[in-house]
DNA sequence: CACCGTTCTGTACGGTCGTACAGAACGACG
DNA sequence: CGTCGTTCTGTACGACCGTACAGAACGGTG
Protein backbone atom coordinates (compact mmCIF):
# COMPACT_ATOMS: atom_id res chain seq x y z
CA UNK A 1 0.00 0.00 0.00
CA UNK A 2 1.74 3.10 -1.06
CA UNK A 3 -0.12 5.90 1.18
CA UNK A 4 -3.42 4.54 2.72
CA UNK A 5 -5.86 7.43 2.92
CA UNK A 6 -8.83 6.28 4.54
CA UNK A 7 -11.21 7.93 2.51
CA UNK A 8 -9.60 7.67 -0.80
CA UNK A 9 -8.91 4.15 -0.94
CA UNK A 10 -10.28 2.39 -3.61
CA UNK A 11 -11.71 -0.54 -0.72
CA UNK A 12 -13.82 2.59 0.37
CA UNK A 13 -15.18 3.30 -2.56
CA UNK A 14 -16.68 0.17 -3.47
CA UNK A 15 -18.06 -0.33 0.03
CA UNK A 16 -19.72 3.28 -0.10
CA UNK A 17 -21.35 2.45 -3.61
CA UNK A 18 -22.39 -1.12 -2.79
CA UNK A 19 -23.74 0.46 0.61
CA UNK A 20 -25.92 3.39 -1.40
CA UNK A 21 -26.68 0.37 -3.90
CA UNK A 22 -27.68 -2.31 -1.41
CA UNK A 23 -30.27 -0.10 0.32
CA UNK A 24 -31.65 1.49 -2.76
CA UNK A 25 -32.35 -1.62 -4.77
CA UNK A 26 -30.66 -4.91 -2.67
CA UNK A 27 -28.19 -6.93 -2.01
CA UNK A 28 -29.74 -9.76 -4.98
CA UNK A 29 -30.90 -7.03 -7.45
CA UNK A 30 -27.41 -5.42 -7.10
CA UNK A 31 -24.62 -6.93 -9.07
CA UNK A 32 -20.63 -6.71 -8.78
CA UNK A 33 -21.25 -4.69 -12.36
CA UNK A 34 -23.71 -2.25 -11.06
CA UNK A 35 -21.03 -1.48 -7.81
CA UNK A 36 -17.98 -1.77 -10.34
CA UNK A 37 -19.06 0.96 -12.72
CA UNK A 38 -20.54 3.35 -9.96
CA UNK A 39 -16.76 3.36 -8.64
CA UNK A 40 -15.65 3.73 -12.10
CA UNK A 41 -14.45 -0.07 -12.67
CA UNK A 42 -14.78 -3.40 -13.79
CA UNK A 43 -16.81 -6.52 -11.95
CA UNK A 44 -13.36 -8.23 -12.34
CA UNK A 45 -11.82 -5.68 -10.25
CA UNK A 46 -14.31 -5.65 -7.32
CA UNK A 47 -14.21 -9.07 -7.42
CA UNK A 48 -10.48 -8.65 -6.95
CA UNK A 49 -10.92 -7.13 -3.25
CA UNK A 50 -14.14 -8.35 -2.14
CA UNK A 51 -13.34 -12.30 -3.72
CA UNK A 52 -17.31 -13.85 -3.10
CA UNK A 53 -19.79 -11.46 -2.78
CA UNK A 54 -20.56 -11.77 0.22
CA UNK A 55 -17.47 -10.30 1.89
CA UNK A 56 -18.83 -6.85 0.86
CA UNK A 57 -22.31 -7.73 2.62
CA UNK A 58 -20.12 -8.70 5.70
CA UNK A 59 -17.80 -5.98 5.90
CA UNK A 60 -20.34 -3.59 5.37
CA UNK A 61 -22.77 -5.19 8.03
CA UNK A 62 -19.15 -5.79 10.27
CA UNK A 63 -19.33 -2.34 12.29
CA UNK A 64 -23.41 -3.59 13.92
CA UNK A 65 -22.47 -6.82 14.41
CA UNK A 66 -20.82 -6.06 17.74
CA UNK A 67 -23.81 -3.44 18.62
CA UNK A 68 -26.05 -6.39 17.48
CA UNK A 69 -25.00 -8.75 20.17
CA UNK A 70 -24.48 -5.95 22.64
CA UNK A 71 -28.46 -5.28 22.02
CA UNK A 72 -29.65 -9.11 22.36
CA UNK A 73 -27.11 -9.85 25.69
CA UNK A 74 -27.53 -7.31 27.29
CA UNK A 75 -30.44 -7.00 30.15
CA UNK A 76 -33.48 -3.89 30.42
CA UNK A 77 -35.26 -2.98 33.24
CA UNK A 78 -37.98 -1.98 31.59
CA UNK A 79 -39.22 -3.35 27.79
CA UNK A 80 -39.34 0.24 26.67
CA UNK A 81 -35.91 0.34 27.64
CA UNK A 82 -35.02 -2.70 25.09
CA UNK A 83 -37.46 -0.65 22.93
CA UNK A 84 -35.13 2.70 23.02
CA UNK A 85 -32.09 1.04 22.52
CA UNK A 86 -33.24 -1.00 19.63
CA UNK A 87 -34.81 2.32 18.06
CA UNK A 88 -31.01 3.70 19.05
CA UNK A 89 -29.30 0.61 16.87
CA UNK A 90 -31.63 0.68 13.63
CA UNK A 91 -31.26 4.30 13.14
CA UNK A 92 -27.80 4.62 13.94
CA UNK A 93 -27.07 1.70 11.38
CA UNK A 94 -29.84 2.53 9.17
CA UNK A 95 -28.05 2.64 5.56
CA UNK A 96 -27.47 -1.22 6.15
CA UNK A 97 -30.73 -1.69 8.00
CA UNK A 98 -32.03 -2.90 4.60
CA UNK A 99 -28.93 -5.14 4.05
CA UNK A 100 -29.55 -7.08 7.29
CA UNK A 101 -33.12 -7.32 7.63
CA UNK A 102 -34.30 -8.36 3.88
CA UNK A 103 -31.47 -9.61 1.89
CA UNK A 104 -29.26 -11.44 4.03
CA UNK A 105 -32.06 -12.66 6.39
CA UNK A 106 -34.30 -13.23 3.44
CA UNK A 107 -35.27 -16.66 1.76
CA UNK A 108 -35.02 -19.94 3.19
CA UNK A 109 -32.25 -20.35 0.78
CA UNK A 110 -29.30 -19.92 3.03
CA UNK A 111 -27.21 -22.98 3.99
CA UNK A 112 -26.95 -23.66 7.51
CA UNK A 113 -24.08 -22.12 8.97
CA UNK A 114 -24.14 -19.08 6.13
CA UNK A 115 -24.38 -15.02 7.97
CA UNK A 116 -28.03 -15.73 6.37
CA UNK A 117 -28.77 -18.18 9.41
CA UNK A 118 -27.29 -15.54 12.00
CA UNK A 119 -29.35 -12.57 11.03
CA UNK A 120 -32.53 -14.84 10.68
CA UNK A 121 -31.40 -15.60 14.17
CA UNK A 122 -31.32 -12.11 15.56
CA UNK A 123 -34.40 -10.95 13.60
CA UNK A 124 -36.38 -14.12 15.47
CA UNK A 125 -34.79 -13.03 18.60
CA UNK A 126 -35.60 -9.25 18.65
CA UNK A 127 -39.43 -10.34 17.49
CA UNK A 128 -39.47 -12.68 20.38
CA UNK A 129 -37.71 -10.17 22.71
CA UNK A 130 -40.85 -8.31 21.87
CA UNK A 131 -43.68 -10.27 21.48
CA UNK A 132 -42.19 -11.79 25.43
CA UNK A 133 -42.37 -14.81 26.16
CA UNK A 134 -45.68 -17.12 25.25
CA UNK A 135 -47.13 -14.55 23.34
CA UNK A 136 -50.89 -14.63 22.36
CA UNK A 137 -51.57 -13.92 18.85
CA UNK A 138 -52.24 -9.91 19.03
CA UNK A 139 -48.65 -9.37 20.56
CA UNK A 140 -47.07 -11.61 17.66
CA UNK A 141 -49.20 -9.17 15.40
CA UNK A 142 -48.10 -6.09 17.61
CA UNK A 143 -44.51 -7.19 17.74
CA UNK A 144 -44.03 -7.67 14.23
CA UNK A 145 -45.98 -4.23 13.57
CA UNK A 146 -43.25 -3.14 15.53
CA UNK A 147 -39.94 -4.37 13.52
CA UNK A 148 -41.65 -3.51 10.52
CA UNK A 149 -42.33 -0.13 11.19
CA UNK A 150 -38.70 0.36 12.44
CA UNK A 151 -37.35 -1.04 9.09
CA UNK A 152 -39.44 0.64 7.11
CA UNK A 153 -39.15 3.78 8.49
CA UNK A 154 -35.71 3.96 8.77
CA UNK A 155 -34.71 2.66 5.32
CA UNK A 156 -37.24 5.31 3.65
CA UNK A 157 -35.82 8.60 5.34
CA UNK A 158 -32.59 8.36 4.87
CA UNK A 159 -32.36 12.15 3.73
CA UNK A 160 -33.57 12.80 7.12
CA UNK A 161 -31.38 13.69 9.98
CA UNK A 162 -30.37 10.90 12.45
CA UNK A 163 -32.01 12.48 15.36
CA UNK A 164 -35.59 13.60 13.88
CA UNK A 165 -35.49 9.79 13.03
CA UNK A 166 -34.95 8.60 16.43
CA UNK A 167 -37.12 11.08 17.98
CA UNK A 168 -39.95 10.23 15.38
CA UNK A 169 -39.48 6.43 15.17
CA UNK A 170 -39.57 6.09 18.94
CA UNK A 171 -42.48 7.63 19.94
CA UNK A 172 -44.44 5.78 16.90
CA UNK A 173 -42.40 2.64 18.05
CA UNK A 174 -43.51 2.86 21.37
CA UNK A 175 -47.14 3.68 20.86
CA UNK A 176 -47.79 0.42 18.46
CA UNK A 177 -45.85 -1.54 21.25
CA UNK A 178 -48.14 -0.64 24.30
CA UNK A 179 -51.36 -0.40 21.60
CA UNK A 180 -52.94 -3.33 24.22
CA UNK A 181 -55.94 -1.47 24.71
CA UNK B 1 -62.28 -27.41 -21.78
CA UNK B 2 -62.86 -30.80 -20.63
CA UNK B 3 -64.55 -29.96 -17.38
CA UNK B 4 -63.63 -27.07 -15.18
CA UNK B 5 -63.17 -27.79 -11.82
CA UNK B 6 -62.42 -25.17 -10.28
CA UNK B 7 -60.39 -26.23 -7.58
CA UNK B 8 -58.01 -28.64 -8.90
CA UNK B 9 -57.75 -26.92 -12.33
CA UNK B 10 -53.97 -27.02 -13.39
CA UNK B 11 -53.75 -22.84 -13.61
CA UNK B 12 -55.33 -22.81 -9.81
CA UNK B 13 -52.92 -25.12 -8.63
CA UNK B 14 -50.27 -23.01 -10.67
CA UNK B 15 -51.60 -19.82 -9.05
CA UNK B 16 -51.82 -21.51 -5.14
CA UNK B 17 -48.18 -22.50 -5.32
CA UNK B 18 -46.56 -19.14 -7.24
CA UNK B 19 -48.67 -17.17 -4.45
CA UNK B 20 -47.03 -19.13 -1.53
CA UNK B 21 -43.68 -19.49 -2.54
CA UNK B 22 -43.60 -15.68 -3.54
CA UNK B 23 -44.89 -14.99 -0.44
CA UNK B 24 -42.32 -16.82 1.54
CA UNK B 25 -38.93 -16.10 -0.86
CA UNK B 26 -40.49 -13.30 -2.80
CA UNK B 27 -40.65 -12.57 -6.49
CA UNK B 28 -37.43 -12.50 -8.31
CA UNK B 29 -36.24 -15.38 -6.00
CA UNK B 30 -38.67 -17.71 -7.26
CA UNK B 31 -37.94 -19.27 -10.34
CA UNK B 32 -40.52 -20.52 -12.77
CA UNK B 33 -38.80 -24.26 -11.80
CA UNK B 34 -39.40 -23.75 -8.57
CA UNK B 35 -43.09 -23.17 -9.17
CA UNK B 36 -42.98 -26.08 -11.45
CA UNK B 37 -41.31 -28.76 -9.27
CA UNK B 38 -44.09 -27.71 -5.82
CA UNK B 39 -46.78 -28.65 -8.49
CA UNK B 40 -45.14 -31.32 -10.37
CA UNK B 41 -44.25 -30.47 -13.67
CA UNK B 42 -41.75 -28.72 -15.96
CA UNK B 43 -40.55 -24.82 -16.08
CA UNK B 44 -41.86 -25.12 -19.45
CA UNK B 45 -45.53 -26.07 -18.33
CA UNK B 46 -45.85 -23.32 -16.20
CA UNK B 47 -44.73 -21.08 -18.61
CA UNK B 48 -47.18 -22.30 -21.01
CA UNK B 49 -49.99 -21.00 -18.67
CA UNK B 50 -48.58 -17.46 -17.97
CA UNK B 51 -46.65 -16.95 -20.84
CA UNK B 52 -44.38 -13.62 -19.49
CA UNK B 53 -43.37 -14.34 -15.88
CA UNK B 54 -45.46 -11.42 -14.77
CA UNK B 55 -48.92 -12.63 -16.06
CA UNK B 56 -48.36 -14.51 -12.76
CA UNK B 57 -47.78 -11.68 -10.36
CA UNK B 58 -50.48 -9.66 -12.30
CA UNK B 59 -52.72 -12.79 -11.80
CA UNK B 60 -52.37 -12.91 -8.24
CA UNK B 61 -52.77 -8.97 -7.72
CA UNK B 62 -55.97 -8.65 -10.52
CA UNK B 63 -58.27 -9.73 -7.31
CA UNK B 64 -57.12 -6.93 -5.05
CA UNK B 65 -56.65 -4.34 -7.81
CA UNK B 66 -60.19 -2.79 -7.52
CA UNK B 67 -59.69 -2.98 -3.77
CA UNK B 68 -56.82 -0.61 -4.57
CA UNK B 69 -58.13 1.70 -7.07
CA UNK B 70 -61.31 1.76 -4.63
CA UNK B 71 -59.13 2.81 -1.58
CA UNK B 72 -57.61 5.66 -3.26
CA UNK B 73 -60.11 6.94 -5.09
CA UNK B 74 -62.60 7.17 -2.24
CA UNK B 75 -62.91 9.93 0.31
CA UNK B 76 -63.00 9.32 3.88
CA UNK B 77 -64.47 12.08 6.78
CA UNK B 78 -61.33 10.76 9.09
CA UNK B 79 -57.97 9.96 8.62
CA UNK B 80 -58.77 7.19 11.30
CA UNK B 81 -61.26 5.71 8.66
CA UNK B 82 -59.27 5.86 5.90
CA UNK B 83 -56.65 3.63 7.96
CA UNK B 84 -59.11 1.32 9.17
CA UNK B 85 -59.91 0.99 5.32
CA UNK B 86 -56.17 0.71 4.77
CA UNK B 87 -55.87 -2.27 7.41
CA UNK B 88 -58.51 -4.09 6.48
CA UNK B 89 -57.39 -4.00 2.67
CA UNK B 90 -53.77 -5.07 3.71
CA UNK B 91 -55.11 -7.89 6.02
CA UNK B 92 -57.78 -9.84 3.29
CA UNK B 93 -55.17 -9.66 0.85
CA UNK B 94 -52.10 -10.62 3.01
CA UNK B 95 -50.97 -13.51 0.73
CA UNK B 96 -49.97 -10.87 -2.16
CA UNK B 97 -49.00 -8.01 -0.09
CA UNK B 98 -45.09 -8.95 0.10
CA UNK B 99 -45.96 -9.12 -3.89
CA UNK B 100 -47.17 -5.86 -3.65
CA UNK B 101 -45.17 -3.98 -1.92
CA UNK B 102 -41.91 -5.36 -2.17
CA UNK B 103 -41.24 -6.96 -5.36
CA UNK B 104 -43.36 -5.22 -8.09
CA UNK B 105 -42.55 -1.84 -6.91
CA UNK B 106 -39.33 -2.67 -5.71
CA UNK B 107 -36.04 -1.47 -7.11
CA UNK B 108 -36.20 1.76 -9.67
CA UNK B 109 -35.54 -0.94 -12.46
CA UNK B 110 -39.13 -0.63 -13.63
CA UNK B 111 -39.19 0.20 -17.38
CA UNK B 112 -41.99 3.27 -17.18
CA UNK B 113 -45.24 1.57 -18.13
CA UNK B 114 -44.83 -1.72 -16.29
CA UNK B 115 -47.07 -2.51 -13.48
CA UNK B 116 -44.19 -1.66 -11.28
CA UNK B 117 -44.47 1.82 -12.02
CA UNK B 118 -48.14 1.86 -10.71
CA UNK B 119 -47.52 0.25 -7.73
CA UNK B 120 -44.80 2.33 -6.53
CA UNK B 121 -47.19 5.04 -7.26
CA UNK B 122 -49.60 2.77 -5.12
CA UNK B 123 -47.24 2.73 -2.15
CA UNK B 124 -46.02 6.31 -2.38
CA UNK B 125 -49.93 7.48 -2.47
CA UNK B 126 -50.78 5.93 0.66
CA UNK B 127 -48.17 7.18 2.39
CA UNK B 128 -48.77 10.66 0.80
CA UNK B 129 -52.37 10.21 2.52
CA UNK B 130 -51.07 9.26 5.76
CA UNK B 131 -48.57 12.03 5.63
CA UNK B 132 -50.71 14.69 4.97
CA UNK B 133 -50.08 17.52 2.19
CA UNK B 134 -46.57 19.01 3.00
CA UNK B 135 -45.30 17.13 6.02
CA UNK B 136 -42.52 17.86 8.33
CA UNK B 137 -40.11 15.10 8.82
CA UNK B 138 -41.86 13.71 12.11
CA UNK B 139 -44.83 12.88 10.14
CA UNK B 140 -42.46 11.46 7.44
CA UNK B 141 -41.30 8.99 9.67
CA UNK B 142 -44.66 8.15 11.56
CA UNK B 143 -46.19 7.93 7.86
CA UNK B 144 -43.14 4.94 6.53
CA UNK B 145 -43.92 3.29 10.18
CA UNK B 146 -47.24 2.42 9.85
CA UNK B 147 -46.94 1.92 6.17
CA UNK B 148 -44.09 -1.00 7.42
CA UNK B 149 -46.13 -2.20 10.51
CA UNK B 150 -48.86 -2.91 8.14
CA UNK B 151 -46.62 -5.10 5.80
CA UNK B 152 -44.51 -6.91 7.93
CA UNK B 153 -47.12 -7.61 10.59
CA UNK B 154 -49.58 -8.65 7.68
CA UNK B 155 -46.80 -10.95 5.96
CA UNK B 156 -45.47 -12.78 9.05
CA UNK B 157 -48.63 -13.78 10.34
CA UNK B 158 -50.00 -15.81 8.14
CA UNK B 159 -51.06 -18.53 9.97
CA UNK B 160 -53.51 -16.27 12.39
CA UNK B 161 -56.99 -15.67 11.86
CA UNK B 162 -57.83 -12.33 9.41
CA UNK B 163 -59.97 -11.01 12.28
CA UNK B 164 -57.19 -11.31 15.23
CA UNK B 165 -54.54 -9.78 12.79
CA UNK B 166 -57.05 -7.10 11.58
CA UNK B 167 -57.88 -6.15 14.91
CA UNK B 168 -54.62 -6.14 16.94
CA UNK B 169 -52.90 -4.01 13.52
CA UNK B 170 -55.47 -1.59 13.32
CA UNK B 171 -54.89 -0.89 16.98
CA UNK B 172 -51.02 -0.59 16.91
CA UNK B 173 -51.52 0.85 13.47
CA UNK B 174 -53.18 4.05 14.55
CA UNK B 175 -51.39 3.99 17.68
CA UNK B 176 -48.56 4.43 16.03
CA UNK B 177 -50.16 7.10 13.66
CA UNK B 178 -51.22 9.41 15.60
CA UNK B 179 -48.19 9.52 17.93
CA UNK B 180 -47.27 13.16 17.46
CA UNK B 181 -47.23 13.79 21.44
C1' DC C 1 -61.04 -42.84 -38.73
C1' DA C 2 -59.32 -38.15 -39.52
C1' DC C 3 -58.85 -33.75 -37.67
C1' DC C 4 -58.05 -30.41 -34.16
C1' DG C 5 -57.23 -27.75 -29.96
C1' DT C 6 -55.40 -28.27 -25.46
C1' DT C 7 -51.84 -29.62 -22.48
C1' DC C 8 -47.41 -30.91 -21.47
C1' DT C 9 -42.34 -32.52 -22.58
C1' DG C 10 -37.65 -32.00 -24.41
C1' DT C 11 -34.33 -29.28 -26.23
C1' DA C 12 -32.10 -25.26 -27.15
C1' DC C 13 -31.05 -20.27 -27.26
C1' DG C 14 -29.63 -15.68 -25.41
C1' DG C 15 -28.81 -13.12 -21.43
C1' DT C 16 -26.94 -12.16 -16.84
C1' DC C 17 -24.69 -13.41 -12.90
C1' DG C 18 -20.46 -14.62 -9.96
C1' DT C 19 -16.06 -16.48 -10.52
C1' DA C 20 -11.34 -18.01 -12.28
C1' DC C 21 -7.24 -17.04 -14.61
C1' DA C 22 -3.53 -14.99 -17.42
C1' DG C 23 -1.32 -10.94 -18.03
C1' DA C 24 -0.36 -5.69 -18.24
C1' DA C 25 0.83 -1.49 -15.60
C1' DC C 26 3.38 0.39 -11.94
C1' DG C 27 5.58 1.83 -7.75
C1' DA C 28 8.73 -0.29 -4.12
C1' DC C 29 12.81 -2.50 -2.97
C1' DG C 30 17.20 -5.08 -3.49
C1' DC D 1 18.36 -2.76 -13.61
C1' DG D 2 15.79 -6.87 -12.14
C1' DT D 3 12.34 -8.65 -9.23
C1' DC D 4 8.42 -8.54 -6.61
C1' DG D 5 3.69 -7.52 -4.78
C1' DT D 6 -0.28 -4.88 -5.61
C1' DT D 7 -3.86 -3.40 -8.50
C1' DC D 8 -6.56 -3.66 -12.36
C1' DT D 9 -8.03 -5.38 -17.33
C1' DG D 10 -9.63 -8.79 -20.67
C1' DT D 11 -11.41 -13.03 -21.58
C1' DA D 12 -13.66 -17.03 -20.66
C1' DC D 13 -16.26 -20.45 -18.13
C1' DG D 14 -20.30 -22.68 -15.77
C1' DA D 15 -24.65 -21.98 -13.61
C1' DC D 16 -29.05 -20.22 -13.70
C1' DC D 17 -32.80 -17.68 -15.48
C1' DG D 18 -36.91 -16.76 -18.75
C1' DT D 19 -38.27 -17.81 -23.25
C1' DA D 20 -39.12 -20.03 -27.93
C1' DC D 21 -40.18 -23.87 -30.60
C1' DA D 22 -41.10 -28.58 -32.32
C1' DG D 23 -43.49 -32.44 -31.24
C1' DA D 24 -45.90 -36.19 -28.34
C1' DA D 25 -50.11 -37.53 -25.81
C1' DC D 26 -54.96 -37.28 -25.63
C1' DG D 27 -59.86 -36.33 -25.43
C1' DG D 28 -63.62 -34.14 -28.27
C1' DT D 29 -65.83 -33.44 -32.63
C1' DG D 30 -66.72 -33.92 -37.60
Amino acid sequence: MTTLEPGYDTRSRILDAARQLFAERGYAATSLADIASAVGLTKTAVAYHFHPKDRLAAELIAPAAQDIIALIESEFDDEHAFLEALVTFVVRHRTIIRLIMEDIGGADSAPPGSPGEAIRAFRDCIHARLAGPDPDPAGRVRAWAVVGSLQYAVVKTGDLPEEVVREALLAAASAAYGSSA
